[in-house]
Parts: C-alpha cells; sequence; structure tokens
DNA sequence: CGGAATCCTCGATGATACTG
DNA sequence: CAGTATCATCGAGGATTCCG
C-alpha cells in the first residue's frame, strides 16, 4: 500500500464517477456535473480550504492562531470562514477549550483526510507539469 | 488498466508529491505549494476550466459554438478566456479552419487528458461524499 | 485568544456592441 | 461564426475595530 490513491479507491467507485461524467444524449453537460463542479470548487476546493487541509493533513491538530500563522497571507476573517465552513461540511473538528485565554484547535476528519488523499492525484499532477505548463506559456506568448 | 488513476501515476510520483507536502521545521508552509496551489486553482482549476476540460474529455473535439451550447451558463468572454488559457497552458489546441463562416475546434492535448485524469480522484471522492457532506450542513446548521 | 461586525476596494465576470 | 472591445456590476475578500 504505497499508493494511497490506488488504497483508497476501487475500481467501482472509478466506474461510477465515469458513469456521472458521461452524458449519451448529444444534449449539455449533465447538470450533477454541473452541481459537482459548482459545490467543489466554489465551496470546498478553494484556495484557503486547500492550504488549511493540507496543513492539517499534515501536522494534525492545531489551534486557531497557528493555522493562521502558518497558512502565509490569509487573513482572520478568510481564516474563520475557511474554518467554520469546513467545520460545517464535516471536514474539520473544532473543540474549545474553557480556558482563559481562550483555546480552540482544529483538527480534520476522516472526511476531510480522505478529501486531502483524493486530491493526492491533481498535486501529484501539478508537481509532474509545472514545468511544462510555464514552458507552453513562455512558447504561446512567444508566438503571440 | 481500469483505474486510471492506477495507470497514470507512479509510487514515486507519490512519493515525491508527499515529500512535497511534508516541511520538517516547524516554520511555514512550503511556499512551493503556495505556488503550486495558487497556479493550480488560481490559474488552472477554476471552475470553467474544469468545466471545458471534462467536456472536452468525452466528447474530443468540438468548435467554439459547441461548448458555448454545451457548457451551460458560460458567456463568450468567459468562453473565449478559459479557452484561451487552456491553449496557452498546452491543455487544449485551437485550430482554424480558414472558410467563411469561420469554424475554429478545440481538443485536448495529452497533457489536458492527463489533468483530467488527475482529478478523476476529486471527482470520485465528490460523488461518493457529496451526500454526506449534506447531511453534515444540515446537522450543523441545525446545532446553530 | 478567538472571534464577530463593519466598511471598503478591486478584480472577476456579465452584458452589450462591433467586426473580419 | 468566432471572436474583440468597452462598460457596468457585484460580491469575495482585506483592513479595521470591538468584544467575551
Amino acid at each position: 500500500m504505497t499508493n494511497p490513491l490506488e488504497s483508497r479507491f476501487h475500481p467501482d467507485d472509478i466506474a461510477a464517477a465515469h458513469h456521472l461524467m458521461e452524458t449519451e444524449s448529444p444534449a449539455e453537460i449533465d447538470p450533477r456535473i454541473e452541481r459537482l463542479v459548482d459545490d467543489l470548487i466554489g465551496r470546498i476546493a478553494d484556495k484557503w480550504t486547500l492550504l488549511v487541509l493540507e496543513l492539517l493533513e499534515e501536522r494534525g491538530t492545531l489551534r486557531f492562531s497557528e493555522i493562521g500563522r502558518l497558512v502565509e497571507g490569509i487573513s482572520q476573517k478568510m481564516l474563520t470562514q475557511t474554518l467554520r465552513q469546513m467545520e460545517r461540511d464535516g471536514l474539520a473538528t473544532r473543540t474549545v477549550h474553557p480556558v482563559v485565554p481562550p483555546r480552540v484547535d482544529y483538527a480534520l476528519t476522516p472526511l476531510g483526510n480522505s478529501l486531502s488523499a483524493a486530491f493526492c492525484g491533481v498535486w501529484v499532477w501539478a508537481e509532474k507539469h509545472l514545468d511544462t505548463i510555464e514552458a507552453a506559456r513562455r512558447s504561446f506568448d512567444a508566438r503571440t
């Protein structure tokens, strides 16, 4: 079990996903795909969520201020909003310790961990092809 | 070769990606991750690009107006912008036929196909857990 | 410390009009 | 048909302030 992608997904899942993405009629895109993309990209997989997701994945439990410090460039507002949304989506847990000063810990749920794993293939792709893309961009810009 | 994820990525790639995501020092997030996410989410993997990517993946070659019709809700401006960026990034090819009226065909490059495959794991995850997420949201909203 | 509330800006996107 | 150009909007997100 060296490959998290292999271990995480079964052929049936892949088949199901492919089925979901195939529209037989020559009409429009499957509305479920639209909903999928809207929900996933627009609400779950935004930049800050992905950053926090990977951070919690590698560090385990962290408190609010730690995440704020570690995710460079995030504003307090977006941090709160992102964490709240992750909690709402069941991706992370929020634990308030009744002490003064307050201490609030965040950690991924199994669902959060699985999302992180699901994105593994994308990170792999990105790392593998980022140079190629930059080259393609330079080439395109030169041609134009 | 029933599983595109298994066939596409090697254990070495996974290891490399994991290495990329692990920061030993207790400092900040690896800047390369930041760049990765910024580039990928902010420029490549936006909503419209993903929609067009999946469409071209399943339909093969399509002309400009066809894509515009099939991707519901996209404006002509965003369609042009999306396709141009995909071409620039080396994800798609643009073929102009010198006829009147003009005919321009778009198709994925191997790189574009590989990106589509990389997102497979995310689509699988999304389909598998979307109901769970909605339930979590209802539960959270009820608690609040 | 961990937020909530407020105000404000700017850039992404849509709408519209024009063209080879 | 496949764009380009221009203008208008609107909401995501930053900065700031206040609070338990």
